[in-house]
DNA sequence: TTCTGGTAGTTATTTTATTCACAAGTTTAT
DNA sequence: ATAAACTTGTGAATAAAATAACTACCAGAA
């Protein structure tokens, strides 16, 4: 591939370009345009062009994209054109939120495993999957060769949640605790946190009251 | 202020700083170094000097900074130095889960009103909450003087929840439905994509593999 | 006091990302 | 056939951000 170095901004906008043509090929719409496109998700139409253009040329000049096939590249671009069994440990609230979360099923995901090591939770169930203790992990990592893991355990967890997982087998982890992992080289981590952006709000509605 | 065009990155991780801080805080620790705080957050020490350089200047050469200190900026910096009450649209999985979410607690947010369409959900509790009509939610806002709203709602019912939240006063919105929401000039809002990350993930595990 | 080691704040440099502008290609109408 | 109206792909220009390099300053030891 000559496609090395591609900023993880646009690897961002792709997702995010991928479910709006998800969308549009669902009301049966055949071709866009990256104006329409970046009209849909809050862009420039030359970012779109740029970011699709780290992967090859998918449109027609003079016409646009067809939305069928921009959406089966986009899909094979982000790795997406086959499942990808998850496995997640902590079987809180969010847990609970993730396992059910409806947008994983939609791009593929499924998490086939869910995990804590609270006793009072090990054996119930989250609609169709038993809670496991974490000593099970292994066993089902590799019985589906699970390669990614979503921690949503409490901060003070997640590091030796997360060394586990590594030594499990798992190549990469998305983390929601609000916590700095320290991982090996080769393991692929990125973090959710949701308070962030939320303070992002609260920090710009306290520069407007300065103004 | 002198202090317009701050980079959106900086804000981010100075939130990360903020509760890095805490943690150090709550484990008496007293005085820090650039390099310590960037060891901890996982940025390099230079970002974390020009990221407060923004802001002013809260160390002592030669020494470093003092960890109370500090963390009293940055919370005053974000806004955090008062409580903000909050509205949720969604009484889904989801909202449960960031009604029950801590990390908010911790940080001043606190959610006083949660708001369904769904008939099989409004009067039940969660936790100490009643899940009221969307009629209610104006009443609720005006009598806390509410600024902030979070949408977790399904992804087709996230426009006018958000159009809602606008006629009804709020200034700003987080949102978790996985589309780009089309809002008046004035109004902040950002974006928790729970996919995007996972996507990153699963798009670099492809790339790895094509090596 | 003076020297040494260490660290913040700041300026300069480099790198990265976005925007712009236009040539190249397509379609439709005349 | 030809012109007109679009739209992509891309190289160049611009803007933004991160990194590195440097200066100023502090504390403690000699």
């Amino acid at each position: 591939m000559k496609t090395l170095r591609v900023p993880e901004a646009t690897i961002t906008r792709l997702s995010v370009y991928s479910r709006f043509l998800e969308r549009l090929d669902q009301k049966g719409i055949v071709t866009i345009s990256s104006g329409e496109i970046a009209e849909g998700v809050g862009v420039s139409p030359a970012q779109v062009r740029k970011d699709l253009a780290y992967f090859g040329e998918f449109g027609t000049r003079g016409v646009g994209y067809n939305v069928k096939d921009l959406l089966h590249y986009t899909l094979k671009i982000l790795g997406l054109d086959r499942p990808w069994p998850l496995v997640l440990v902590g079987a809180g609230n969010l847990g609970f939120a993730l396992c059910t979360h409806k947008g994983f099923n939609d791009r593929g995901f499924s998490i086939i495993g869910v995990f804590d090591n609270d006793l009072t939770k090990i054996g119930k169930k989250i609609v169709d999957l038993e809670v496991y203790p974490l000593e099970k992990m292994s066993e089902i990592i590799d019985a589906h060769q699970v390669r990614i893991g979503i921690i949503a355990v409490p901060p003070r967890a997640a590091q030796e949640t997360a060394d586990l997982m590594v030594k499990n087998g798992l190549k990469a982890i998305l983390n929601f605790a609000p916590v700095a992992l320290n991982l090996p080289e080769g393991i692929e981590i990125r973090n959710v946190d949701l308070t962030v952006k939320l303070e992002i709000l609260t920090f710009n509605l306290g520069l407007r009251e300065s103004l």
